[in-house]
DNA sequence: CGCCGCATTGACGTTCGTCAAGTCTAGTGG
DNA sequence: CCACTAGACTTGACGAACGTCAATGCGGCG
């Protein structure tokens, strides 16, 4: 259960402008390589952190793909995030001191543990990881606030069209293909973070697959019409085509 | 329509516990005051900022009542929060050095201007200053995830429940009643918060008083039965009473 | 091979949205 | 003091979208 822990470096990670600053002198960046205190390695389907641990540090993800979820009292949870390399989590840690939502690894996973008062006392010192803190924080309500919207106003077609294209978009910037992904959580887990039953994602699915914007094949996903599902996403009721 | 500016000091403002760090020293004290650099008035309807405006500071509000709200390019809109005295707004901005939402005041407000370059900079020197501005933000994501659970997994009545025992509770937070409210938005904009339409906000609201949970006159609420708002809130689809 | 988890599809029901009519209240002006 | 108006709110009838329940299909793995 519990994870090897090896001593690494940020200075040659390859994942280092989305976790990092740019512009950091050779000095700053011996610094932060002290930063990431180690490695820890998650085994599919398990937990980096579950609400009500206590917080101690961010999280870089390396490697592999995690989803994090928060839990009502009476068992209803919602998936909140889907997250892959590069991304931060742990944040919601900060505020109380213990985490308030679950992050479970949908693949075997490596992560950096980035213990918080380290991160907070070296940004005391380097002015551009300070704002970079900020800039994660900002980004992660920003997102957020589109999520609220997605759920506030959208009908699932919208829904599902808009998370396709963020998946597939955030996975182009890690360098993969534009127009294919696989998906590494399951229906009900989609359906979950889109505030949908799995049966509503299935058959949103396959109306896609009828109307030819997508190929789909259990979790390979092609994209045929990019612009078509662009169009879904902000055409509000136009049934028109 | 452009504010008046008046020079204010936090040390003396009965808000303090609310938006800055406590245990701070004199002369710590003395440097925070400065952080807020003017004072600015906005009446009923205006905004403080809007989505595309350059981002500078963040605002405390000192009186008054806001909603903020975010905007799809096909002109749908969800109002993504309500905020009230002690409140910060504005993180949405430091990511992308331009705000991405819009904030109205609901009633005339008048809120403390924080530069945030100030902020960042005083927070290298006064860490308790620091650890507070990563809590607010972190505050704010966890508050974000309460809302997508709300959004994404519950029935217009847990909804309607959820979000009355939550104003409630913050305004009880700042000395008023624990069963009295007046609504500062109208059904309709608390039917955008809630991803439902204002005629489903009435409705849910008949209903409560037909069940004798609460009194509404027009946006006076008056809270009969907290416990039987709290039991709505987690009981899924329990409809055995 | 057979099992198990995940996915698809269909039939049906519920919840909420839509549309429309009507009410209440505050504010205005005679 | 009383119409008059406008905006917010309420209520009803109806329909659409999505959820629920159930049957079936598919693919991977021991």
């Amino acid at each position: 259960m519990n994870p090897i822990s090896i001593k690494v470096a940020c200075s040659n990670c390859n994942l280092r402008e989305l976790c990092m600053p740019l512009g950091l002198s050779e000095s700053e960046m011996v610094q932060i390589d002290d930063v990431v205190a180690t490695r820890r390695k998650i085994a599919r389907g398990e937990h980096l952190f579950r609400h009500g641990d206590k917080f101690n540090a961010l999280y870089a993800i390396r490697t592999g793909f995690f989803k994090t979820r928060i839990s009502a009292e009476d068992g209803r949870d919602q998936v909140t995030g889907f997250q892959m390399a590069g991304e931060i989590m742990g944040l919601d840690g900060i505020v109380s001191d213990h985490h308030t939502c679950d992050a479970v690894a949908l693949e075997d996973a490596e992560v950096c543990v980035m213990p918080f008062d380290r991160i907070e006392e070296l940004s005391r010192e380097i002015t551009s990881l300070q704002r970079h803190v900020h800039k994660i924080m900002s980004r992660e309500i920003v997102r957020e606030n589109g999520v609220m919207l997605l759920l506030g106003s959208m009908r699932a077609e919208e829904r599902l069209a808009a998370f396709l294209l963020n998946l597939v978009q955030r996975l182009h910037t890690r360098g993969f293909s534009q127009t294919e992904l696989v998906l590494r959580m399951t229906r009900e887990e989609i359906g979950s973070y889109l505030g949908l039953k799995l049966e509503t994602v299935s058959r949103t699915f396959s109306k896609f697959v009828d109307d030819g914007l997508v190929e789909v094949k259990q979790r390979h996903v092609r994209i045929l019409n990019a612009d078509g599902l662009k169009r879904i996403v902000n055409s509000q009721n136009c049934h028109s085509d």
